[in-house]
DNA sequence: GATATGATTGTTACA
DNA sequence: TGTAACAATCATATC
C-alpha cells in the first residue's frame, strides 16, 4: 500500500509539463525539439551500460515480485496512465514478429526476455524511431496530466459522479 | 470468474 | 545518486 502512496509521486507533471508547455499543440518542429532532447538523453542512457545497472538492481533486489502489477493501483481512474516507453513500443512490434516465427511460444515471459536481448543488440539509430514515438506520447501524457490536475482543482465532484458508475 | 504473476526496459520522482 | 513504481502484453496460476 505504501507503495501506491509512494507511487503517487505525483506532480510529476509539473516538471514535465513544463517541457510540454514548450510544445503546445504542435507539429513537427517542436516534435523535432522533443526528439532531439530526448534523443540526447536516450543516447546517453543507451550508451551507458544500462544492462549492468538493471542486472545489478535485479540481483540485489532478488526481485520482490509482488511489487508491481496490481493494475488498478491508480487512485483515480480518470488519471492518465503513464505512457509506454520506447522499449514497449518496440515490444509490440517484436511480439508480432516473434509470435509469427514462434507460434508455440505465447508466454510474455519468453517474449519479453527475447525482446530485451534484441533491444540490447539494436543500434541507437534503430531505436530512435521508438524513442520518437515515446517522446510524443509522453508529451501527450503531460498535457493530459495537466488537464487532469486542472479539472481536479476546479471541482472533481463531477468526476465522482462518473466514478459512481465505477462502483459496480 | 477475477485477479496476480512473470519478464523485459525506460521514465519519472522522491528520499 | 539510488531506488521504487509503473507502463503493455497475455498465458498461466492462484484464490
Amino acid at each position: 500500500m505504501a507503495k501506491k502512496a509512494t507511487k503517487s509521486k505525483k506532480s510529476r507533471s509539473s516538471s514535465t509539463s513544463a517541457a510540454s508547455a514548450k510544445n503546445p499543440s504542435t507539429p513537427s518542429n517542436q516534435k523535432m525539439v522533443l526528439r532531439v532532447k530526448s534523443s540526447e538523453k536516450m543516447k546517453r542512457s543507451a550508451q551507458q551500460s544500462v544492462v549492468s545497472e538493471r542486472e545489478k538492481r535485479r540481483t540485489s533486489k532478488s526481485r520482490p515480485k509482488s511489487k508491481q502489477k496490481k493494475k488498478n493501483t491508480r487512485i483515480d481512474a480518470k488519471m492518465p496512465k503513464k505512457p509506454p516507453t520506447a522499449f514497449f513500443y518496440f515490444l509490440e512490434d517484436f511480439r508480432k514478429e516473434f509470435q509469427e516465427q514462434n507460434p508455440d511460444i505465447k508466454s510474455m515471459r519468453d517474449i519479453g526476455r527475447a525482446c530485451g536481448e534484441k533491444w540490447k543488440t539494436m543500434t541507437y539509430e534503430e531505436k530512435v524511431k521508438y524513442y520518437d514515438i515515446a517522446t510524443e506520447k509522453r508529451a501527450e501524457f503531460d498535457r493530459a496530466m495537466a488537464d487532469y490536475i486542472k479539472r481536479k482543482e476546479n471541482g472533481e465532484d463531477q468526476e465522482t459522479e462518473d466514478d459512481s458508475e465505477f462502483d459496480e
